[in-house]
RNA sequence: GGUCGCGUGGCCGAGCGGUUAGGCAGUGGUCUGCAAAACCAUCUACAGCGGUUCAAAUCCGCUCGCGACCUCCA
């Protein structure tokens, strides 16, 4: 089957046929974490929708530069273009050195990534290591007569962008009509900025500011949305392909993005805009001013009053993979307590799946029905990334794979061909691509072998008593090993079990 | 107030002009010493009101409700 990529493009508001700018090659960057806290889950969310966005480019054979940066400063707490920027600002609360505040966060967000299974990016710069980079481009975007410097800070002029260029608010929807108008209210209580919509690319430091370095203009740092277009421009050139975000960075940061790099070089940066959105909590957005959050760590632990239970890191993500990343998704105890159940199942019938060989003689409406699931499974992923839908093909196939243990007639005669063909589908789909992994297997190899064993024995011991119909027996081996979250299944072909 | 988006069955969540989405929960059966699992069957839908169309959850309009952004946020 020939497939074509497509991809619903934030800048355009359309679902657009993917074409790489250079054949084979593709450039991504996705604006990272500000590194001044824990990692939020909703962080979480976005790097996985990214991740498997990563895993299906280079399933689908493309060469990829991923690059995601690490937000180490000019993040300001707030707007006022005066106080500290976050990481400084939790310096002082910590007692701690800028860049160990960033390296503390840093590690847990690498240690988060790992748990979640996602793999690492091709380059993760710190806007820290590109100070020289964001002065050249305020450099070039004053020579391009697109900012002005007021007392040592150095401001982009949006009202003469958006005058000369027809591209300010064309991401976010923003109408510079409006900006326009507001110039004669607000005009008067204005600080340095000539407009309010204007914004620094480079701020000059008061004496108490930790993070500092010398520049033309002043002692001073960059402004925030300036390290995606100096780092993008570096490692991925002017002009890529994708570029990625949550749906609340559109505006101001992508937009100013977008503004600066054609500030700098008269040209857009990236092909493909790509917003993930927002994960909810009970409805409504996390926040933790609001006592509406849940951290991680919480989820894994069970130790949050939202939650009965604790969830495994991949039940997680699986619940995740059950929304398109486009959607908002509401994080519900009873929704996890599904996507829990749903995840086992999914792994179980792998299991399964896989420990299959050989086949029968053929079953052709079977089989045809098998490669149609297939097929569409990977149309799925080729249509904007569909997560959900292509699930839904892998779980409508986990009934034709439980018929087969359950040695039903007609479902014995799947050919190895086709048994093949699901085993190679839901391994590279399950693990390659959606990055999931079996927790089970996970758990060390070696131990879960003897484990095996182990309970191999014990079944074994049990199916005695079972034949001597000694029931007392037989239900308190079942009894105990349910007290430890190991389930026995006793069916037509034996007794298996799962760990809860 | 402005911009964008959303309202799908008990819950989560796809679909976006004509087909059972899927998961979880429920119900009935098969299997079973019992149980669980599994398998088979099955019940709950497209916020409301109009319009376009042979045909609308899907397009258009209005009404109601919700969310995000407009200030830092993935």
């Amino acid at each position: 089957m020939n497939h074509e990529l497509s991809i619903q493009n934030s800048l355009t508001r359309q679902k657009e046929k993917f074409v790489p700018l250079k054949e084979g090659f593709i450039g991504m960057y996705v604006c990272g974490p500000t590194v001044y806290s824990d990692v939020h889950l909703g962080n979480c969310r976005t790097f996985v929708s990214f991740d498997v966005m990563y895993r299906f480019l280079l399933h689908l054979g493309y060469k990829v530069r991923y690059v995601r940066n690490i937000t180490d400063v000019g993040h300001l707490v707030d707007d006022a273009d005066t106080g500290d920027d976050k990481i400084g600002e939790r310096a002082k609360l910590e007692q701690l050195e800028p860049m160990e505040v960033v390296q503390k966060y840093s590690n847990g967000f690498h240690e988060m990534m790992d748990i979640f299974n996602t793999r690492k990016p091709s380059i993760e710069p710190r806007a820290t290591g590109h100070i020289m980079e964001q002065i050249e481009m305020v450099e070039t975007i004053l020579a391009n007569g697109l900012a002005y410097e007021k007392n040592g800070s150095v401001y982009f002029d949006t009202i003469k962008f958006a005058s000369t260029h027809d591209e300010y608010g064309k991401l976010s929807g923003r109408v510079i009509d409006e900006l326009l108008v507001e110039t004669r209210d607000d005009l008067k209580n204005q600080d340095e900025k000539n407009h309010p919509s204007d914004f620094a690319i480079w701020m000059r430091a008061d004496e108490s500011h930790l993070m500092k370095w010398e520049s033309p203009w002043s002692i001073g740092f960059p402004g925030w949305h300036l390290e995606c277009s100096a780092m993008s421009t570096k490692y991925l050139g002017e002009q890529f392909d994708i570029h990625g975000g949550g749906n609340d960075l559109k505006f101001p940061h992508h937009e100013n993005e977008i503004a600066q790099n054609i500030g700098a070089c008269n040209c857009s940066p990236a092909k493909y805009w790509i917003h993930t959105n927002m994960l909810l909590m009970n409805g409504r957005k996390m926040s933790k001013s609001d006592n509406n959050s849940i951290t991680p760590d919480q989820l894994f632990s069970g130790d949050s009053e939202h939650i009965t239970k604790a969830y495994s890191p991949m039940v997680v993500k699986f619940f995740m993979l059950q929304s398109h990343y486009g959607s908002t998704l509401d994080l519900t105890d009873a929704a996890l307590l599904a996507g829990e159940k749903g995840y086992k199942k999914i792994m179980e019938a792998n299991r399964y799946l896989q420990g299959l060989a050989g086949g029968g003689s053929g079953n052709a409406e079977l089989e045809t029905k098998i490669q149609e699931l297939i097929d569409q499974a990977v149309a799925d992923m080729h249509d904007d990334f569909n997560t959900p839908k292509a699930l839904s093909r892998l779980f409508e196939l986990v009934p034709i794979i439980n018929s087969h243990k359950d040695g039903k007639d007609g479902f014995d005669t799947i050919s190895a061909e086709a048994i093949s063909a699901m085993q190679e589908t839901f391994k590279v789909y399950l693990f390659d691509i959606f990055g999931l992994q079996d927790e089970f297997e996970t758990e060390g190899n070696a131990i879960a072998d003897k484990f095996s064993g182990l309970m191999e024995l014990i079944i074994d011991i049990r199916k005695d008593a079972r034949t001597e119909k000694n029931w007392g027996t037989s239900d308190k081996i079942r009894d105990k090993l349910t007290e430890l979250d190991i389930q026995l299944k006793d069916g037509k072909e034996g007794t298996h079990w799962t760990l809860n």
